[in-house]
DNA sequence: TATTGTTATACTCTATAACTATA
DNA sequence: TATAGTTATAGAGTATAACAATA
C-alpha cells in the first residue's frame, strides 16, 4: 500500500511533534481571526469576505468559490455587510446576470484595521532572525509542495 | 512598548511571506478537517467532541473550555453525538451535579477512522527530512514562545 | 439550454438569559 | 450562595431545491 512508509512513519515521535505544534498554531490563528472579528462587530465569515472585497470587486458566484460555500449563503453575507454601508453590489457592465461586490470606502478602512490587528504569526516571527525566517519559509514551502524557490 | 519593533517591521516581504505560508497552511488544515468529518456524517464541532471523547471522558463545562463556546452549546452537540450512539452521558459518583460525557466503543472507532483520514500535515511532512522536521520543530516552537528544547 | 443570483427551507452552531438540581 | 447542566430563544452560517433574469 504505502511503499514509503517505512521511511517517514506517520507515528514517529518526530513528525507527531511537529503535527501537534502545527494543530496550535492554527487553534492560535483561528481564534485570534474570530476575536478581532468579533471586536469589530464582524462575524468570521463576514470578515473573510470584507477581506477579499476590499482587494476587488467580486462576482457573488466567485466570492462562494473562495468562502467554499454554496453561493445561496454569500447572498446574506454580502445582505448584512451591505446593510452596514461597508459593501455595495453593482451591476457587471459585461454580463447582466452577474453582480458584483465591492467594499466601500467605509468598508476598506474597516478592513485595513481589521488587518493590522492580525498581529498573530506578525509578533511571533520577531523572535526569529532573518537568516531563521527564510530557512522556515523554505520548509513551509516544500512542506506545501512548492518547489523551494 | 516594543522595542525591538525596528529590528523586524511587521511589513517586511519576508515577514509577510510567511505570514501567508501559515496562512495557507492553516486553511488548508481546516479545509480537510471539516471535509473528513463530512465524509463521517459529522460536523466540524461534532468530530472535535468526539475526538476529546475518545481520549476520556470529560464533564459538559469543561468540553466548552476546550471549544471556546458556551456550555449551553455542548448540550445540543453532545445530544446529537448521543442519538448516535457514539456518545454516552455518564454520572461523577463524585458531584452529583456533573455529567460526564464518553465515547461508546463505536465512538472511539470513529474517532480512530477520522484521526487516520487527517493525512494534512503528515503526507506533506514526508517531503522533509528527519533533519528538516528537527529544524521545523525547533522554529515553530520558539515561534509559539516555547523554549527551543 | 445553461448560468447567475436569489428565495425558501431546514439543520447546526453560537451567545444570552432563565431554570433545576445539586453543592 | 454558588456551580453544573439544561432549556428557550434569537441570530448567523450551511446545504438543498426551486425560481426569475439573462446568456
Amino acid at each position: 500500500m504505502a511503499t514509503t512508509r517505512a521511511t517517514t512513519p506517520r507515528t514517529d515521535p518526530l513528525t507527531t511533534e511537529v503535527v501537534d505544534l502545527i494543530g496550535t498554531i492554527v487553534a492560535r490563528y483561528h481564534d485570534e481571526y474570530e476575536e478581532v472579528a468579533t471586536r469589530h462587530a464582524l462575524t468570521g465569515a463576514q470578515a473573510r469576505v470584507l477581506g477579499l472585497l476590499s482587494l476587488e470587486a467580486t462576482p457573488m458566484r466567485r466570492i462562494a468559490q473562495q468562502l467554499k460555500c454554496e453561493p445561496s449563503n454569500v447572498t446574506g453575507i454580502v445582505d448584512r455587510l451591505e446593510a452596514r454601508g461597508l459593501v455595495e453590489r453593482r451591476p457587471d457592465p459585461a454580463d447582466r446576470r452577474v453582480k458584483l461586490a465591492a467594499a466601500t470606502e467605509g468598508g476598506r478602512a474597516t478592513a485595513r484595521r481589521l488587518r493590522e490587528s492580525l498581529r498573530f504569526a506578525r509578533e511571533p516571527l520577531a523572535e526569529l532572525s532573518p537568516e531563521e525566517r527564510k530557512v522556515l519559509r523554505d520548509l513551509l514551502k516544500r512542506m506545501l509542495g512548492e518547489p523551494a524557490a
